[in-house]
DNA sequence: GCATGATTACGAATGTGTTCGTAGTTGTCA
DNA sequence: TGACAACTACGAACACATTCGTAATCATGC
């Protein structure tokens, strides 16, 4: 059924960006919406787009002159698969001495730290 | 003086993987660390370590025979560069959702938690 | 001294990611 | 209908990472 995640490339993961926050967009959507940042041709966008359709990243609605472009996986998804990445590839699979570090590079706020210890309670309870 | 972090590539971190383990090491030392996991050619490990003197990811000391070469830059300068560099593209900055991602997908057993707790009130602490 | 084994240097081939020009297709509107 | 604009498809070019073969250099032991 569902496929193992795919690892997106950089400039894959700038549209997979844009496509969670926009929904299903044109390639002419996705184009404006990267513009704001970056300085990429249209039919640039349009080459990654077909290959990312390739890859499985995205599916392609093509019932309309304009092909529609859906990412294929969620954003959560991926973002577990890139961090396992970097956790297997930097921090021989220990969750924990990346989250150590992060904590220590990026201090977060209240709010933040009150959010990371409810999930925290939340793991210890599940650990009893 | 110190130069800005540099972002090594995924070959490149196996092999200072291997330099921050044993510390200053030779090619042959390097290769057969490597063998243990990849199947790495002995001349892949050399051009490997000459480009990396070359972004200066590595030292090399040639007063002998068999060049001695070093990681340039610690392992957790390594990790927080990594670790940002993923968090501005596939988190948008946020080491809060980073850290609670990490959390959910890697469960850490009881003496982990209480190490991330200790450094989570050591935080709040400080924001006091 | 010379053969042998280990080491370094160099260059080429491959694969993947990224970029974009060009050509062809399709819809629209005057 | 015919011209124009927007869109898609395709291929080429470039950059970078990765891999390794080959040649040159050096040290060691016989």
């Amino acid at each position: 059924m569902s496929q193992p995640p795919i690892r997106p490339s950089d400039g894959e993961l700038a549209i997979l960006r844009v496509l969670w926050g926009r929904g299903p967009s044109t390639v002419r959507e996705v184009h404006d919406a990267l513009s704001k940042d970056r300085d990429t041709g249209y039919t640039t966008v349009l080459k990654f787009l077909q290959i990312m359709v390739e890859k499985g990243l995205v599916t392609r609605d093509e019932s309309t002159r304009s092909h529609v472009y859906q990412a294929a996986q969620g954003e959560e998804l991926t973002q577990a698969c890139l961090l396992d990445d970097l956790l297997q590839k930097a921090f021989e699979g220990s969750a924990t001495s990346l989250v150590l570090r992060a904590l220590s590079a990026q201090p977060a706020d209240e709010a933040e730290l009150n959010e990371i210890q409810a999930l925290l309670d939340r793991l210890k309870k599940e650990r009893a």
